[in-house]
DNA sequence: GCTCCCCTTGAAAACGATTTTCAATTTATT
DNA sequence: AATAAATTGAAAATCGTTTTCAAGGGGAGC
């Protein structure tokens, strides 16, 4: 998906809503493809604040929010106490390497463990609707 | 593991920490080993509450960290806002399988996705540290 | 372009889970 | 029993996040 198609999914899905195109969200959501993955809502808002002083922390938390609803972002979880939205430009579908150390991100996708779950599931009787993998250690550089 | 290892353990641990056994720590790890799996902060305390009116939360809070630090239980978090606790006991290693309708918990073990998790690691150079699968769905009886 | 209604905004207050503070108490050691 | 250090419960503080509220802004219909 590219940026300019999320751009005007975003604005079709406030449409939809009957929710209005503001000049924050337009910001916000420059910002957030133009920045990298896994980016928190802290990170976005000090990254903002440089150029748009005036935008509100309440602001973007909503905004990111919104961004997950639409589908166009992903929250997720990985501890550290934040919740990070990654753009779902980028997730194909990927799971997370996490270095403990230097918290060094690394993507990955393996079809074979998808396929493995599906059977677990269905094992279980179970209909998946998502899922999260994520293996924590240490990076090439961090190791001991 | 037994409970009663488990109870030795944690004697061990805290002899060897200079830190002190205390009625409080024998009677919250007593309630924790007889609770089920993936009990909150608050479900455990709640539970306390009933024989010990006078355990207080901060302490209940405090004990379970000790537990995770001393490695007798592992903390959890399933995205529900609170942190859940799992004796070490039962987790020889296990995934989980989480109904979004009802909350229930499953647990399953897949040899083969550890290997695949294994292999992904070595491809990018890391030292697998732990790792965390849920897989999030309805189950049999949520089911549409 | 103007109006009006409703949505959105920023700032501050509220929130819920967890942590810390502090004075009083308990534990382990002598 | 005396002592020193760790622990406790209650309350206050903290953290990320959400909500409230009054003021401001968007856009559908005129």
């Amino acid at each position: 998906m590219s940026k300019a198609k999320t751009k005007t999914d975003f604005q079709a899905f406030l449409q939809k809503q009957g929710l209005k195109s503001t000049r924050q969200r337009e910001i916000i959501l420059d910002e957030f493809l133009k920045g990298g993955a896994h980016l928190s809502t802290e990170d976005l808002y000090l990254k903002l604040r440089k150029k748009h002083p005036s935008i509100g922390y309440a602001t973007v938390y909503r905004t990111l929010r919104l961004f997950a609803e639409c589908g166009i972002a992903e929250a997720r979880d990985f501890g550290d106490g934040q919740t990070r939205y990654e753009s779902s430009d980028l997730l194909e579908h990927h799971d997370h390497l996490i270095c403990t150390v230097c918290g060094q991100i690394i993507e990955f996708e393996e079809p074979q463990i998808e396929k493995l779950q599906e059977k677990v599931a269905r094992a279980h009787g179970f209909k998946i609707v998502r899922h999260r993998l994520e293996i924590y250690g240490q990076c090439p550089r961090c190791k001991p």
